[in-house]
DNA sequence: CTAATCCCGACCAGAAAGGTCGGATATAGC
DNA sequence: GCTATATCCGACCTTTCTGGTCGGGATTAG
């Protein structure tokens, strides 16, 4: 019982974004510099990420990723399954209609309402969390892009 | 984010104990035909059951397993932990304490309340869950033994 | 003795996952 | 326009996991 480390990666990307929230586009190089990720593959991430809108890409030069939202309006739930697809514990039990499979046994199935109710608890779970739970506090306002911030990046970060 | 079909299948073959609970050993070709699944698989995983003292075995002619206790008093946190081992979405967030892989991020790593909440969901719904609320109502007491079940055996479980 | 049954390790094939590569396209700054 | 920096995106590769088989040994009821 695990998600993947796609879901992993992609939890950790989206934290980086929203640290870097409100200062433009940050470029995939710099964030698999700070989480130690290979670049290429989060290159995957980030265009699924982009396709459910949680996300914006500017393409060229200075270009990079940005959320689409402010970090409290990003559900968990909505970047799970942008990563991983339906959040579904068993195929009979997703919570996408579409991909709903039923069960050729459906009729003599009793055991469906185990994944259901284990499906709700983490679809619950994930439901009452943001992006911004996740994200450690910035510190206290002050004038939010200040040199220093950009200078420590460089620092720290390398394993 | 999926159980495996171990899981599936496990909890299957646990109900299907379940209803049988009370009459004696059921031997692995009967429920291997009762739910469509491949015998000799079901073997690795009653054996997992087994050694977790959830299901008791009898070797020999007319042998088989039975659970270990009735069905309302095992629960389904169990099962699923006897059959895909420790719950843990992510490996930072096993709850088995063994397998608690820190990761090497552990001070920078804000993530991890996630994946413990996701955990915490999960578990939740599954120890309040028992077996017996998945086995259907055994029909009022009558012979339990009918011949029929016997006459269908023969013809089934050749793939 | 025989048939039924669990026991258990070895093995296997296909799928999926994690990850790489290289080139196309877009854009900012000179 | 040229160049450096990015995203974009399909092809590909490699390793692990998983679902599943096989065959033989140990046990036991009849």
């Amino acid at each position: 019982m695990s998600f993947s480390t796609k879901g992993e990666y992609g939890v950790r990307l989206m934290v980086q974004l929203g640290r870097h929230f409100g200062t433009g586009p940050a470029s995939l190089a710099e964030i698999a510099a700070e989480e130690d990720l290979p670049r290429a593959y989060l290159e995957q991430l980030a265009m699924g990420l982009r396709d459910a809108g949680l996300v914006v890409s500017t393409r060229g030069a200075h270009g990079g990723y940005e959320l689409g939202r402010p970090p409290s309006e990003i559900r968990m739930s909505e970047v799970l399954r942008a990563l991983e697809g339906p959040i579904a514990p068993m195929i009979c039990a997703s919570d996408d209609p579409e991909h709903a499979t039923l069960c050729d046994r459906a009729s003599n199935c009793t055991v469906n309402i185990l994944w259901v109710r284990v499906r709700d608890a983490i679809t619950g779970a994930l439901e009452g969390m943001t992006l911004a739970d996740l994200v450690p506090l910035r510190l206290p306002p002050m004038n939010l892009e200040t040199p220093t911030s950009k200078t420590l990046q460089g620092a720290v970060t390398r394993s």
